[in-house]
Parts: C-alpha cells; structure tokens; sequence
RNA sequence: GCGCCCGUAGCUCAGCUGGAUAGAGUACCAGACUACGAAUCUGGGAGUCGGGGGUUCGAAUCCCUCCGGGCGCGCCA
C-alpha cells in the first residue's frame, strides 16, 4: 500500500518536473510515506513537500497543494487532505480495505510476503558457539534472533542460506578433551584434581559416564593419578597437562577421544537448537578450511598484496590501515596461526560463494573484531559492505529478580535447552525477539511462565485461537458459511483491523530493510489488540447471514496474518490453548 | 585512557530515512460475561525523552560535550 501510494507521488512530481513547476534535483531518492499515527489524518502521510520546500524555493504548503493537483486520482483513495505544515494525507478508499479480505485469504500463507528468491541471495551465519558445552541462554538470543532474521528475509523475498560454524581445532579441544578424561578417571576412583582452567560443568561429568558406559575402563591409567603438576601460571599448567595426556593416551587414543567428545558435543547442540526450532541449512567445521589449505592461502594472499609484516617474531596484518585500532598477529613467534588468521580464510570462503549478501550474527562481547574482520576484507579486495556484521547484545535471565550468572568455562550457567523446557520454545522464542537487537535484554522467567495477558506470547496465541474457536463454534452450530460480502463491513473497529491487516506487507518489508525482527512481534500485538477489542464490541455468529459470513471472512483473514507473523519469528499458532 | 551499545511514564520497552498533541505493556484506580474462550474488553491519572549546547521551518531522532550503566580493548579461547 506504502509503495502504491509512493508511485502516485512519483506520478505527480514527474508532471510537475515535466510542466517545469519542479527542479528534478529538489527531488528525493525515496519519497517518504508513512502509515499515520493518528486518526483524522488519514491512513498514509506524506511530509514531501516539506523536505522538497527549501530545493525547490517554495513554501510548504503550496507546494502540497501543487502535489496534490497533479497527483493521478486512484480507485483505492478516498481523498486527500492538506494540513498542518504542509503534510498530505491521504484517506483510503473503504472498497480498497474491505477488498483486503478476499485478497488475504485467497493468498493464503504467501500474504505479505514477497515472491520467495526473488531479490538478493544472502547467507547468515549465526549461533556458532564453541563446541565445548551446552548452549545457553546468551546463545539463545543470537538463535532466536538470527533464525527470525533469516525467515524475514525470506518474506521479503530474499534467497537465505544458514550456517553454523564450529571451531573444532585449537587448544579449546585439548583442554575439553582432558577435562572429560580427568572427570572419567574420578568416577574411577583415581585420585586427580580437575584443574582451575579445565571445564568444570556438570555436562563434562556426564560425558565421561558417558564414555565410561561405552568404553569401561579401557582409558584408566594409574600413571595417570602420579600426574603432579606444579605449576603457578594456569595456562602453562594445562599445557603441560595436555602433553601428560597425550603421552599417556598415546597419540591415536587421544586424537579418537577428541573427536568423539567433539561429536558429542556438536550433537548435544544440533539436538538443542532442534527444541528450540531452528535448524541451520549447513555445518561449517573451522577443520574443513584448515586441510584445505585456505588459511594458508588467504595469508599468502594478503602477504601479496603488501598488508603483511614481520615483527617481534610473529606475522601481523595491518588492519590499522583500514581503520582498525592497531594491527593485529596472524601467525604468533612460536608458528601457531591465531584465530583471527583462521576466520579470514573462512569469511573469505563465504565472501566468495555466490551471495551478495553474508551476515554474521555476533554476540556484543566480539564488537572488537568487527573492524578487523572487515579490514580483512577489505585487504583481500572484497568489498567490506558485502559482510554485515549484526550484534546482539547480553542477555540477563532474572528469577524473582536475581541475576543469574553464565559462564561456561565455571559450569554455572542455565542451559538454552533448561530454559525451553521451563517457559517453552514459544514463550522463550517471543520474548528473545521481543527486544531489538541492540538492546540489553533482561530476561524475566517468572513473566515468560506466566499464562496471563502480562505475557505478550499468549495475548497475541490467544487471539489466534480464539479465532479458531469461532469457527469451531460455527460449524457445531451447523451455521451455513457463503463467501460473504465484504462491503457489509463498516463498524469502526472493523476498519481499524483492516486497517491495520493492510499495513502487514509493508510491516515486512520494513523489518527486513533494518534487520529487525522485532517489528513483526510488536505488529502482531497490534493485530491481536484490535482483534480483541473488535470481538468485545461486535457479535460474529449471531448476526444475520449474510453479516455473520462477511465477519468470519475477516476474522478468518485476521487469523491468517496472525499465522503467517507468528511463523516469521517462529512461534506456533495454535488452534486451542 | 580509547572504542562500541544503551539512558523515553513507578517498572519493562516501542517510536519507521528528523515531522503534526511522545506511545504500548505492566502496576495502580474504576467499570464490562444468563450471549461466539474474561488468557478478553472499556475508561482514568502518570514523562523537563539522563543534563547542557548546536544544526533546522521543525529534534526523543542528527552533531558536540558532560553524567550514568553494560561490553570490549592478548602472540587467550
């Protein structure tokens, strides 16, 4: 409806320029149309003559008035209005919202949305946390978030792809290795601490009883409880604890237990994200781009294009030059390649598959490595605009207003897959997306529980299944049911709803403009308010015939904008509750 | 110290590329079911948009500065 209106508009400024009224420079990209806050002014407004009045030497008004008389008249619009400073606003015609109703049902869940793949191909990786234990809360915002993220551009008529990346290499595998070994030989009775920097949650317990179940006691060593490591630096201690294990293990033991924890792990989280109803289109392993040779490659690559140097023993990158805060090492002195060498070469991978858009969905705490990410980029000769880089920031869960900690390293944290089976995957979904991204999120339990209309969730689910009781009703009744007469619908709150069920589209398309998922949830309370409102104030099944099948017609379309938001940010519809 | 995010009603937050009288929810108060689900609806009070400058016909929105909160500033993972 917004872009309708826009050409309108457009029609009338190009007259005006042809006609010589106008200076084609006074003229904006985009004209600026926007659904009205208020009624009396009308449906859509527009502030143009405003924004244009200065460019093009006229007074706001009169140049409104000048818009408006060229504007082409159109079926769907009852009139125009000039007020205030110099707005238009514009009055839909009442044909062009009743008529909403036989196009929403007859385009059934595609309504609102845009033809799918149609526009850009993009990919968004999101999740992405370290496999070295169970998701938690934190990561549920960025799950929540990115898989709405990616179902809103869908709506909107992008291509989107989903990737989780999992850093299977590094020293973050030897220590959750040797941690699960030393909790496996506990369990054995032997008689060895845990160190301070191992992992020290209770899921480790379980993958080694886990392990014990599977392999006995085939990896008991009594050298191992003669291990003594003194040692006062914490990292240098697991090092060397590593090396002890690995000695003990022997290698091949070692590198099969590894991996085997890595797999469980992978499957702990995939098996998480399922309950919470995301499901990533692939599995990125960090190990695939190493044995490629990639990270090499991509070193070689910025080393020819100049941005490398040596200094201090290790190679750094100069992402000073492109805007970073200093530059930064990819290989460190002792040879070892950093992480940030590692994620060049898989940024560079994604940059070069064919997308025009590759989105990566971080937690705040890694705003640092926006700039040298896309410095790297930029190094490489890949346009840095084609990476967008979205930040979520912290969420807080509170319990009868008592933060509670996440670490995952200390083990105290309340997994994603506890809070699903607490709230449930609608509530906890809602309430994830119920933020914009960038606000600090504080998570309440209590409320998410809470089966009341405190609880956004179930205010707008309620709507829906209200609807459905309705309908329910109806045919217990054996009432007869004809494609009804949509003219019949003029009572103010049936407006209203029409009103605001025309706006879906544009809703969507807004959403998806400034990746913001939340839009949807706060427009979906606005449909179930004017929902709710309208069935208190009018009867929809005792009401003549002809009455009666025109009202289920909308309540029918309301359901089914109702359906098709919900899904967007992945929260179920349900028929009863 | 430097960088990023945030500061809007008692509380939790919206506010679309600057626009017309700053909006919801919640809490509080007062009402609405012998009728389609009261997990609902109707009405009410409540704000110097953190403070101060600036740009503009117009600023919660853009710029500067100060205050307050969160996060980040490793050859860690």
């Amino acid at each position: 409806m917004k872009a309708k209106i826009q050409d309108l508009l457009a029609q009338s400024i190009d007259r005006m320029v042809a006609l010589k009224e106008l200076s084609a420079d006074a003229v904006p990209e985009t004209l600026p149309v926007e659904a009205s806050r208020r009624a009396g002014q009308g449906d859509y407004a527009t502030g143009l003559a405003m924004s244009m009045a200065r460019a093009s030497g006229m007074k706001p008004r009169d140049l409104a008035t000048r818009i408006q008389a060229n504007l082409p008249s159109a079926s769907f619009v009852e009139r125009t209005v000039i007020a205030g400073p110099g707005f238009i606003n514009f009055f839909l015609a009442k044909e062009a919202l009743t008529g909403l109703v036989g196009e929403i049902l007859e385009r059934g869940d595609n309504f609102g949305k845009s033809a799918q793949g149609s526009l850009s191909r993009i990919l968004i990786e999101f999740v992405s946390a370290n496999p070295n234990g169970p998701l938690h809360v934190g990561h549920g915002r960025g799950a929540a978030f990115g898989d709405a993220l990616a179902r809103l551009l869908r709506a909107a008529g992008h291509h989107v792809d989903t990737e989780y990346y999992v850093n299977d290499l590094g020293r973050q595998m030897d220590i959750l290795c040797v941690s699960v070994w030393i909790r496996y030989l506990q369990i054995h009775d032997l008689k060895i601490e845990l160190p301070d920097g191992a992992y020290q949650g209770q899921y480790i317990v379980e993958s080694a009883r886990k392990l014990k179940h599977k392999d006995g006691s085939s990896l008991v060593s009594a050298e191992a409880a003669q291990i003594d490591i003194r040692l006062d630096d914490r990292d240098a201690a697991l090092t060397e604890l590593i090396s002890r294990t690995r000695q003990i293990l022997g290698e091949d033991v070692f590198f099969q237990l590894r991996d085997d924890i890595l797999n469980d792990m992978v499957e702990m989280i995939r098996s998480d994200l399922i309950l919470f109803g995301v499901e990533h289109d692939r599995w990125f392993y960090e190990s695939q781009v190493s044995e490629q040779g990639d990270v090499d490659r991509a070193i070689k690559e910025l080393r020819e294009h100049g941005f490398l140097y040596e200094a201090d023993g290790a190679t750094w990158f100069r992402s000073s030059e492109f805007g970073d805060e200093k530059d930064r090492v990819v290989v460190r002195a002792n040879g070892d390649l950093t992480y940030f060498a590692s994620d060049i070469a898989y940024h560079l991978d994604k940059m070069r598959r064919d997308y025009d858009l590759v989105i990566n969905i971080w937690g705040a705490d890694h705003h640092g490595y926006v700039s040298r990410m896309k410095a790297a980029m930029e190094a490489s000769g890949e346009n840095p605009k084609r990476l967008q880089i979205l930040l979520v920031q912290f969420a807080t869960l509170f319990r009868d207003s008592v933060k509670m900690s996440m670490s995952t390293r200390s083990g105290e944290f309340v997994s994603l897959k506890e809070l699903i089976e607490e709230t449930g995957r609608d509530a906890a979904r809602f309430f994830y997306i119920l933020r914009k991204s960038e606000q600090h999120l504080d998570f309440d339990l209590e409320l998410a529980k809470r089966q009341s209309g405190e609880n956004p969730v179930y205010y707008v689910q309620y709507a829906h299944a209200r609807i459905c009781s309705v309908v329910r009703q109806m045919k217990e009744r054996g009432l007869v049911r004809t494609s009804g007469d949509h003219s019949l619908l003029m009572q103010d709150s049936e407006m209203d709803l029409l009103r605001r069920l025309s706006r879906f589209s544009d809703v969507i398309q807004s959403a998806a403009n400034d990746y913001e998922p939340h839009q949807i949830a706060y427009y979906l309370r606005d449909v179930a308010t004017d929902f709710h409102s309208f069935y208190n104030k009018e009867r929809i099944l005792d009401c003549e015939d002809a009455l009666r099948c025109a009202r289920l017609d909308l309540i029918d379309a309301v359901r089914q904008v109702l359906a098709n938001g919900l899904d967007i940010i992945g929260v179920s519809a349900p028929a009863s509750m």
